[in-house]
DNA sequence: ATATCGTGAGAATGATCATTCTCATCAAGG
DNA sequence: CCTTGATGAGAATGATCATTCTCACGATAT
């Protein structure tokens, strides 16, 4: 009765997630074959298709998983910048910074995923919709905190000004698109005043 | 001596770059089969190899064809609005809002190509940023129309506001973030002046 | 101790390609 | 009319998967 095996279930579609995080947004999901995913869970395969009986269903699981993580990251990356000093808007795009500095930085899975239309069904777009839109709201709030009145179209604005900086970020492989983006919220909020 | 063969090569190039164009935008890379495109073209394998000999040169090909004919219509549509009354910059939103709206509207081809690791080499990858410093490029000059001191940050600016546009439109299927990003742009030229 | 069940390992199955190769055809030159 | 060369059609080759299936082991329940 008790899950005596090499792992348990919880343990092991931990660490199916994990090397699915790491493989999937490396080198794409067409990019990694299942069995590798396995070797890097150190799973067998029997164990995988138990746990995530289809390729789709896994990558499903994984962008629920990421989702869940990256706001996290973000939200913490974000206060503790504002805890240093800063304000709240800047702080976001720090925070930004720091990420697309970070080795093996490839741009937003989520974005990614839409572009490998393949290996994408509805059920993962909704996936990506609801992470941008969790964004945008998230970003909104965070303004809130020091601007009483924003006009309504600002927080897709900033949103839009991210998700340019992301994609850039990832292609020029330079600091400027962020620090242009960061120079242009701040600019907008302050003549916005 | 002559070419009479059922087409000249460059009469197939022509007709493979079509079918590429068509199938790689709507279906991404990795989701057409050479075989596929073959059939869209109207052409031999035989021919289409000899053209073009492998996918990857292919697929280099095509960006290469697709940048040319994007920048084209890009700089045409926006000389449009701009003869219909309206100012650089806002016309530059007006024409990328028409590209959103037509039909099977899938985002940037380069950054999509860009996400599609495991089809993409390191000369697509040139590519990708070529087309992107490109349009920077563009838009730095296209303010400087209206605009006698723009500070440096701004085209990189507009361009981070316009891929979040792309971007975001492709994801929400909405006109909300073209238009925020529009205001975002107005605002801060604007605020500049 | 023995019948069972869940499992790990990894082979087998079936698709789907990219790329190459074969064969039959047809035009031009002799 | 016959030889030579391209060419179109499409079959053959070799990989690479996603997914399923087989076998044998070790723990449990009886």
């Amino acid at each position: 009765m008790s899950p005596a095996a090499t792992m348990t279930a919880d343990a092991a579609a931990a660490a199916i997630l994990a090397a699915a995080d790491r493989l999937f947004y490396e080198r794409g999901i067409a990019g990694v074959a299942i069995s590798e995913v396995r070797d890097g869970a150190g799973v067998s395969l029997r164990r995988l298709y138990s746990l995530y009986p289809t390729k789709r269903e896994l990558v499903a699981a994984w962008l629920t998983d990421r989702h869940g993580r990256w706001m996290t990251w973000f939200a913490d990356a974000v206060d503790h910048s504002i805890a240093q000093g800063n304000d709240p808007v800047p702080a976001a795009f720090d925070a930004l910074a720091e990420w697309f500095r970070s080795p093996g930085y490839r741009g937003c899975a989520f974005i990614n995923a839409m572009a490998e239309t393949a290996e994408i069904d509805e059920s993962h777009r909704a996936l990506v919709r609801d992470h941008k839109r969790s964004l945008t709201v998230y970003l909104g709030a965070l303004t809130a905190r020091t601007h009483s009145h924003i006009p309504p179209w600002w927080p897709d604005a900033v949103a839009a000004l991210i998700d340019g900086a992301i994609v850039q970020s990832a292609i020029l492989r330079s600091e400027t698109p962020i620090t242009a983006a960061r120079t242009a919220a701040s600019q907008i909020l302050e003549s916005l005043s």
